[in-house]
RNA sequence: GCGUAGGUGGCGGAGUGGUCAAUCGCAACAGACUGUAAAUCUGUCGCCCAAUGGGCUACGCAGGUUCAAAUCCUGCCCUACGCA
């Protein structure tokens, strides 16, 4: 059995956000927290040790990735994640689902993400929401965006193949929309992933019952005879539905419904109005379990899903951002490249607790970015880390401290 | 001094009569990034303007040929290498 369970330590009046605790074999998460992305087994820039020190909790990887490289089979042999790459905390593992999108609708358009946007094109017929990805009723078909060799996703495989990695929390497999699809398709994926959910739990619970024969020994990572110590994920189901009303509730009493340890609320929104969506969705799931919004990681945005009832986030945007060159402030972003930081030998930001800030100038990162040194990525990742989970930690406060939102 | 090669926008370096304000790279300047094909991508990059257009000055310097010159001719200046 799982040792997986979370408490709901106070809630937002009023409102469906709240403070809790999810607890995993690996340590607990403090909720709302914010997930930092290590797709690749790896947090992009950081050694463990750094994210640690940052006050990061949880780490999600990615299927997708990790299964083209080095393959999920390896992982396993190595012990399962934690050990292989060193983060003895919670993790999370996402399904490929979102590569579904990224690699299929997304593929090439420049424009398109997870939000709608003025000026990127709608998108007129299925023909184009198949690029590396191909989908069908079964599993998706696609390349590798390594070698281009094909391969297949199914909700079992993904499965089998996050059991391999071994993380703590893990999702179903889904396929994330684009805002730029119409309401048509977007039903028609919903209920296809509301198939694959079913599916996903399925394997799941088959792949727990072998493994509770066999339990993966932390310590030496091979399956051995019931007795020594115990291993098995918490599965999440994934809600989806895009922009409309009707088909996120649907979506949530759909996947709320089945016997998942929590759920993350996945696909495309509208800017404006993403918070409000995500509360249509948390009104309907089981209050009592987790809520992770996935992919989502702007400040505002952060404030908005915790107001409607998400728990937990993830992110590529502080890392990607901060290897780009571009520093979460207060105020909201600084572009390290501008000239007016070259000579500005003051901290990212006055009384910003981080390692970089505590330690190095605007104009000593200026210089790091523009000379193509790799310290650069580091210490701005340090920084902009830093930055979110402390901005999501001080909410959490904020809720048990009572206070007004 | 002689010979050879060459002098192009911040730099490197294309272009050898018209489609050249001049390919491209770098630098510079600005922007984007939301479950990571991302240490990536995009735009600007001679000057001026009532600017999806127009004007001006430009390819070492000074002349010339031509309807038209960065491109051809003459002279001068400079640089690199070789020989004395």
């Amino acid at each position: 059995m799982s040792d997986f369970n979370f408490k709901i330590e106070k809630k937002i009046p009023g409102k469906l956000g709240r403070a809790g605790i999810i607890h995993t074999s690996h340590g607990d998460i403090e909720t709302p927290a914010f997930v930092t992305v290590g797709t690749k087994a790896t947090v992009k820039a950081l050694t463990p040790e750094m994210v640690n020190s940052l006050g990061a909790q949880v780490v999600l990887s990615n299927t997708y990735h990790l299964y083209l490289q080095p393959g999920d089979e390896l992982v396993k042999k190595a012990g399962g994640l934690h050990k292989f790459m060193n983060w003895s905390g919670p993790m999370m593992t996402d399904s490929g689902g979102f590569q579904v999108f990224s690699l299929g609708a997304a593929f090439g358009e420049g424009g398109v993400s997870k939000f709608t946007k003025e000026g990127t094109q709608k998108i007129e017929d299925e023909e184009k929401i198949a690029k590396l990805a191909k989908i069908d009723e079964d599993g998706v078909t696609f390349k590798s965006c390594i070698d281009g060799s094909e391969h297949r996703f199914t909700p079992e495989r993904s499965m089998q193949i996050q059991h391999n990695l071994g993380a703590d929390i893990i999702f179903a497999f889904d396929e994330c929309t684009s805002p730029m699809a119409d309401y048509d398709y977007q039903k028609q994926a919903m209920e296809r992933t509301h198939r694959w959910a079913k599916r996903s739990l399925d394997e799941h619970k088959k792949l727990l019952q072998n493994n509770a024969q066999f339990p993966r020994n932390l310590v030496s990572g091979k399956d051995e005879p019931r007795g020594l110590a115990s291993w098995s994920p918490a599965l999440f189901g994934i809600t989806q539905g895009g922009r409309h009303k009707d088909l996120r509730e649907e979506s949530a009493r759909v996947i709320g419904a089945l016997d998942f340890d929590g759920f993350g609320i996945g696909g495309s929104f509208n800017k404006e109005d993403m918070g409000t969506a995500v509360g249509w969705v948390s009104a309907i799931l089981p209050e009592d379990k987790p809520r992770h919004l996935l992919g989502i990681g702007e400040p505002t945005d952060i404030i908005e899903g915790i107001k409607n009832g998400a728990d937990t986030f993830d992110c590529v945007t502080p890392t990607r951002m901060a290897r780009n060159g571009t520093l979460m402030v207060k105020d909201g972003r600084l572009n390290i490249f501008n000239a007016q930081y070259r000579e500005d030998f003051s901290p990212i930001e006055d009384g910003c607790g981080c390692y970089t800030c505590q330690n190095y100038t605007k104009a000593y990162l200026a210089h790091l970015f523009r000379a193509k040194e790799m310290l650069a990525g580091t210490l701005a990742s340090i920084h902009n880390l830093y930055f979110l989970i402390n901005f999501t930690k001080k909410i959490r406060q904020d809720i048990l401290d009572g206070k007004e939102f």
